[in-house]
RNA sequence: GCCGGUGUAGCUCAGUUGGCCAGAGCAGCUGAUUUGUAAUCAGCUGGUCGGGGGUUCGAAUCCCUCCACCGGCUCCA
């Protein structure tokens, strides 16, 4: 007998050579039905699989990331059985899991596989589900592996074996389909009650340029027909909250091609939004001991000599300007860093001054490539919330503190409330890639993570994940609809200290090199903003929507008291608009409600009468009830202020 | 950049076995209506059918090419 440990801490006995399955059983029949996998030893494994020794058995299902994702892989190895029999002779790559759902990479040879093929594939799928094929596990020498792929010609498997030691090698096969893989599997096929191919896209093989083209098919599938329905209910809601969409219907933002790809003209109404999140951040900036910096468009082409840009990025970037009479070569600012050490370097520094803050609103423009465009998330021109922080080593940890203390700000006034802090640090078996002292690098590695722990933020460390100059921390935030993103960052930065010679005068009177923090709360304003209408849904909050109040008269004998209506609420630091037009009250609520405009104020007879306004408020529907004038216009003032917590 | 898809009025979309002056709704303009909580009525304006080239008696529709947009191109059994 050997003892099975579960995580709840107790320990079932079980015979040597039990599968996972069969403990499964004997805890419950509702578990053995839905167990996808087990983890052994923190291994996950088929349960089939027998148990040889005394472990720690987590029995997975779809609940779990290791059941689903082992779920979904075994997905793609359907799936690549269905395109095998609807298409003999096509050549596979590789199927795995990934974060919602799967993909296979395909050979079709010269055939196109396009969306039209979808229905067909899906129906082929599902057919094979309700085979019930079981997932058999087999080892295979490498000789054999090789045999069968030569046999069946797919030199892409073949391609995988060769880096494979014999002894290692497993296939697993379903149905009429075998495919080289290491596993696990879910028990039989006919789990997948559900499946969706998602998107078909071309992909290098094995991620390279250079590579052949093969053809990725992206799919998804489910134990339950009612988990793919709020899985697509889901996707119908991000397209409804689509920036791109919404920046269009609100007037926002548009993109002209004369003006060019990836240039976002912002209009009036987006404009407004973002001036205010710029003035929020300032302000915010001035307390936290922020100087503002403005720093030119284009610059000479050696600042980024020396910042090392031009060497990394030169040739990727927009190309060079000249100046017609002398040839000088100048080049659109893709960073504003260098601009920055070049002020820090502008008189002699004493460590009295530090750390020293230079902020700026400051646009660089890169060369996306055109596929990589995307909405204003990704862009050719745009406008990073950038700073630099020059202080010394001893500094870092409390600067990174207050960066931490105004990030969360942000994030508490515009209700992000789900997001977790990556510690990037140095991958420990390659420390030779990194520019700066082992003894600074364990300093500043060290200070982010106590300072980040100090905070009470929710980390993760990933190793190996920071930049060549320096460990970073980047805030990674969930939306409203649990969306990842990447939204502030924060970079220490040994190198341009260096190559910009940066120094400051110490209290022993010698040189010392600061050291340069990067940081940008809101990333890039353009990518921001699209951030902020995906997660509002374009219902953007009270003290930063572009429009606040519209008026709304009930008939043309009320115009008047409208109008001073108007300028009262304009004098009391209140955007309001005025719908004059000879519509009836229902076309312009119905607008006003469509342009997600919070308030509305409809007069009329009693209102006049009274000196009062009629409240309606966006989205919520009927009439909230009347209230005089100054109480409404204190309703939105001391609302605003609470928002911005001042 | 590469693979696949899409491109018709400011917006959303119809129109493709090639064939009368290319359509609708919304928006805009004009007029009437002066309205009480999500669309008042009528008339009018507006389109190089993404650009260029080709096939054809004839092209929004077929072919070539360029451009833009959309989905991907990090996930190594």
């Amino acid at each position: 007998m050997i003892n099975v440990t579960l995580p709840d801490g107790s320990v079932r006995q079980i015979e040597k050579g039990t599968s996972s399955f069969e403990v499964a059983r004997s805890i419950s029949e509702g578990l053995a039905r839905n167990v996808l996998a087990a983890e052994v030893n923190g291994e996950i494994r088929d349960l089939s699989r027998p148990i040889e020794s005394d472990c720690t058995l987590r029995l997975l299902t779809w609940e779990e990331d290791g059941g689903k994702s082992t779920f979904w892989h075994s997905g793609a190895h359907v799936m690549a059985e269905a395109l095998e029999l609807l298409y003999p002779g096509v050549k596979f790559w590789v199927g795995p899991p990934v974060e919602n759902g799967f993909y296979y990479d395909v050979d079709f040879g010269g055939m196109v596989f396009s969306d039209k093929d979808f229905e067909a594939l899906e129906e082929k799928m599902l057919e094979l589900g309700r085979n019930e094929n079981e997932y058999v596990r087999k080892e295979i020498s490498k000789a054999d592996a090789i045999a069968y792929f030569t046999e069946k010609g797919d030199p892409y498997k073949l391609d995988l074996l060769e880096n494979l030691e014999d002894g290692q090698i497993t296939f697993y096969t379903q149905g009429g389909f075998t495919d080289l893989c290491r596993g696990p599997h879910i028990p039989n096929t006919s789990f997948i009650k559900a499946v969706k191919i998602m998107n078909v896209a071309g992909a290098y093989w094995k991620g390279d340029e250079k590579n052949k083209q093969l053809t990725r098919i992206y799919g998804i599938a489910f134990p339950k027909q009612k988990q793919l329905k709020e899985y697509l209910e889901l996707l119908e809601e991000a397209r409804k909250r689509d920036h791109r969409k919404l920046g269009k219907e609100l007037d926002l933002f548009h993109f002209s091609e004369k003006v060019g790809q990836g240039l976002p003209l912002w209009l009036p109404k987006g404009a407004e939004l973002r001036s205010r999140l710029e003035t929020f951040l300032k302000e915010a900036q001035r307390k936290a001991g922020y100087q503002p910096v403005i720093t030119p468009h284009i610059a000479n082409k050696e600042l980024y000599v020396t910042s090392g840009h031009f060497a990394k990025y030169g040739a990727d970037s927009f190309q060079p300007i000249l100046t017609p009479a002398e040839g000088e070569v100048y080049l659109l600012k893709p960073m504003n860093c260098p601009h920055h050490c070049e002020i820090y370097k502008s008189r002699p520094r004493s460590y009295k001054d530090l750390p020293i803050r230079y902020a700026e609103f400051g646009t660089v423009y890169r060369y996306e490539q055109s596929g990589e465009l995307h909405g204003l998330t990704r862009v050719r021109g745009f406008t990073q919330d950038d700073a630099h922080i020059f202080c010394t080593v001893d500094q870092v940890k409390k600067e990174v503190g207050k960066v931490i203390d105004l990030v969360m700000y942000i994030f508490d006034v515009l209700d992000f409330k789900d997001y977790v802090a990556q510690v990037s640090l140095r991958d420990p078996d390659n420390p030779a890639k990194y520019i700066g002292s082992d003894e600074n690098w364990e300093k500043a590695e060290r200070s982010i993570q106590e300072i980040a722990n100090e905070k009470g933020l929710k980390t993760v460390v990933e190793y190996g994940e920071a930049a060549f100059y320096g460990p970073k921390l980047d805030f990674m935030v969930r939306d409203a609809i649990g969306r990842k993103w990447q939204l502030g960052t924060v970079q220490i930065d040994y190198n341009l200290p260096e190559r910009f010679e940066l120094d400051y005068v110490g209290a022993d009177n010698a040189r010392h090199r600061p050291v340069m923090i990067h940081r940008a709360p809101f990333g890039s304003m353009e990518r921001f903003v699209a951030i902020l209408i995906e997660h509002c849904a374009g219902k953007f909050p009270l003290w930063l929507t572009p429009e606040q109040v519209k008026i709304i008269p009930v008939g043309e004998r009320f115009n008047e008291y409208a109008s001073e209506l108007l300028e009262v609420l304009k004098n009391s630091d209140i955007r309001a608009l005025l719908d004059l037009r000879a519509e009836k009250v229902g076309k312009k609520i119905r607008e006003a409600e469509l342009e997600k405009i919070p308030f509305m104020l409809i007069v009329g007879e009693e209102e006049v009468a009274n000196n009062t306004v009629s409240v309606r408020k966006q989205g919520e529907g009927g009439d909230l009830g009347t209230m005089s004038i100054e109480d409404f216009v204190n309703h939105i003032n001391s609302e605003v202020r609470k928002m911005l917590k001042q």
